[in-house]
DNA sequence: CATGGCTGCCC
DNA sequence: ATTCTGC
DNA sequence: GCAGAATGGGCAGCCATG
């Protein structure tokens, strides 16, 4: 490949979208990434030749995003703005949309086949990357009640379809959905980008001395090279994940060899959180850290927090998706001072905040956690108060730790901060590698109202590097382990179609549990994970004759939830859940425990059909509140409480 | 001005 | 969040 | 083992509708 000789546009034309487009359509048709990254290397090996200023926005649009997390504003757009402007722009109805969206599966798709039938005056120009995303941008500016504001996004969507040739419309659908679904993510966008500027360095020549630089190089010599550069790139977006700012630093003259340090750690610009991978149980976690001191965790059912303090003394709050959620936890900027040492003047803390009930002193659920307010929170307005569970330290006064092996930032950690009653405390763990001791500090774990345990290394690879390994931490959780939860029998009565790769087959089902006193299915969840391909077309061949025109009389189903089709009940599934939760849309035991709610499973999953079992033999409504209440926490949280409270 | 649907984001 | 799948 | 793409419950906040 040329980077200028085989792009479709030449230096100083704008940008065509339709270069992007052509790059997805090419990238969707492999499932190699490393066919995929090449082809996108070479996208960008042009952009940087031919149209630098458009390089980053090219990246966001091929990550789906139109900022940083922690500053863009969103689209606003879902399905159903999505459905309604493809509709209009091609003269249809929704319901013919609809329709042929349950065949397709993917409402992008419908849009390329589709004829826009706006009448035009003359043919608008061809899209650019520019205009794309700067429509993109306005779209997400775009607010208002009484203003019409959604009619005017669809407005705009409606202009982009307009100018659309050839496969752009599927690729702007998508985008808009937020799901480019061609086997590409942000990894290896970053990949792709770290390969760019390796093979055709950045120069003030035009053209360049350079234009491959593995033609004078040995393949072993480059793949060397490569993926020494992918690990700094990858780690410096990690520190800087921000392309408006990464981005030309990377394509400074000798920008990747010094990447990591112009690219370093800020306090007050979020990093890329370190994250956990599950494990099925004690043995398989002691099979992959054979060898290496590592420490257990108490994992607090909360939220993410990262806290960075500034030395002027201002705090941000940043989630695990690097949202800015400063606006909502005004009440731990005003403790910082509260738990901070003497000597603290900065820090980036990793956190967990949990609810907290500060009359009884213990935690309380994430259900509960959920209903704070999230914008622009008033320090006296707070009706659900947080505890901060700090776990690890990555910055301090002006230091950055993220190298230092773990045991060493916990011990920073401890020395510089205090725990305070209800405000704030470590995350508690203990330096245990014995497997009974494991297994009864996850047991204590739960006890304490926690999700189960997070096992980390103490010494060997055990930096802060979330860019390497993105989930270089394991979690336990009773759920995971055979044995250790019990399951739940449950029968499908509704099913929706799937999307995607699932097109053609039901994607999820409508799952519902026996009331045997009303005799009548109460619905616990919908359920679309844990099936093999292969389960998906089976149950979808085994329930086409199940299919019925309407919810028998004996269905107890909320009007908010409308399957695609309805199913006569003929199996019984095995499934699993993390949690039972109160639920204002699912019907099981309805009323029992609260007026007009049921109870719902919190992370549901399939394991397997019970061959066994006839839908009447199905896990009770009554059986489904005895789970409820033996929960450790719950809503009603208190076991002193009786738990029926609605009349009195 | 209340309600309900849609969206984004938390897990 | 959980899970499956191709590489 | 990684990265990506299917899918879950449930909440606040925003906007249209009546």
């Amino acid at each position: 490949y040329h980077p200028i000789d085989d792009a479709m546009w030449k230096k100083g034309d704008s940008l065509p979208y339709m270069a992007l487009a052509k790059t997805f359509e090419t990238i969707e048709s492999y499932s190699s990434r490393l066919v995929i990254i090449e082809h996108l290397t070479n996208l960008f090996r042009s952009i940087m030749l031919l149209s630098p200023k458009d390089l980053v926005m090219t990246i966001y649009l091929s990550i789906n995003k139109i900022g940083p997390s922690y500053e863009a504003k969103e689209l606003g757009i879902g399905d159903h703005i999505l459905i309604k402007s493809v509709a209009e722009s091609t003269g249809r109805t929704v319901d013919a949309i609809k329709q042929e969206l349950v065949e397709v599966g993917d409402l992008g798709i419908i849009a390329q086949n589709a004829r826009m039938t706006q009448p035009l005056m003359f043919s608008p120009p061809p899209l650019t990357i520019a205009s794309v995303f700067k429509t993109f941008q306005q779209i997400a500016d775009t607010s208002g009640t009484g203003t019409g504001s959604q009619k005017k996004k669809m407005d705009q969507i409606k202009k982009l379809l307009i100018a659309c040739k050839d496969c752009e419309s599927l690729y702007i659908i998508r985008s808009l959905q937020g799901k480019l679904r061609i086997g590409l993510a942000e990894r290896s966008v970053l990949m792709a980008l770290a390969k760019a500027v390796l093979v055709t360095p950045p120069s003030t020549e035009f053209p360049p001395k350079v234009i491959d630089i593995r033609k004078n190089m040995r393949p072993e010599e480059f793949e060397e090279k490569y993926s020494n550069t992918v690990a700094k790139v990858t780690r410096a977006y990690s520190q800087l994940p921000n392309y408006d700012l990464f981005v030309p630093h990377l394509c400074e003259k000798d920008g990747i060899d010094n990447i990591l340090k112009t690219c370093s750690l800020n306090v007050g610009i979020p990093v890329k959180p370190m994250l956990a991978q599950p494990t099925t149980g004690i043995t398989q976690m002691l099979d992959r850290f054979t060898d290496m001191e590592f420490t257990c965790e108490f994992k607090y059912d909360g939220e993410r927090a990262q806290i960075h303090y500034l030395e002027d003394g201002s705090v941000h709050i940043y989630t695990r998706n690097l949202e800015d959620y400063t606006g909502k936890y005004p009440d731990i900027a005003a403790n910082v001072k509260k738990f901070i040492g003497p000597n603290v003047k900065s820090f980036i803390l990793d956190c967990e905040a949990v609810a907290f009930d500060k009359a009884t002193k213990k935690i309380l659920s994430f259900q509960v956690l959920s209903t704070r307010a999230r914008k622009s929170v008033q320090l006296d307005q707070i009706k659900v108060p947080v505890c901060v569970f700090a776990f690890d330290l990555l910055f301090l006064n002006g230091k950055n730790l993220i190298n230092e092996p773990f045991y060493k930032r916990r011990e920073v950690m401890v020395e510089n901060f205090v725990p305070s009653d209800g405000v704030f405390s470590f995350a508690k763990y203990a330096n245990i590698s014995d497997v009974n001791d494991i297994q009864s500090y996850l047991e204590e774990a739960v006890e304490g109202n926690c999700e189960g345990l997070m096992v980390k290394t103490l010494k060997e690879k055990s930096i802060y590097e979330p860019s390497r390994r993105s989930y270089n931490w394991l979690k336990i959780k009773k759920d995971y382990m055979q044995g250790m939860t019990d399951s739940l029998d449950l029968v499908p009565i509704g099913a929706w179609y799937g999307k995607g790769k699932r097109t053609g087959t039901y994607g999820a089902y409508l799952l519902a549990c026996y009331d045997e006193d009303n005799e009548e299915f109460q619905t616990l969840c919908k359920i679309g994970t844990g099936f093999s391909d292969k389960d998906l077309s089976s149950f979808t061949e085994q329930l086409k004759p199940h299919v019925i025109n309407q919810p028998r009389n004996m269905f107890r189903i909320s009007d908010s939830i409308k399957p695609d089709v309805w199913l006569s009940p003929s199996q019984v599934w095995e499934v699993l859940a993390a949690d039972l939760s109160i639920s204002p849309v699912h019907t099981a035991a309805y009323g029992n425990l609260e007026s007009n709610k049921g109870i719902a499973l919190r992370f549901p999953r399939f394991i397997r059909t019970r061959e066994d079992k006839s839908p009447e033999d199905a896990t009770s409504s009554e059986q489904v509140v005895l789970m409820y209440q033996n929960q450790k926490i719950n809503n009603h949280n208190s076991e002193s409480k009786p738990q029926k409270d609605e009349d009195y």
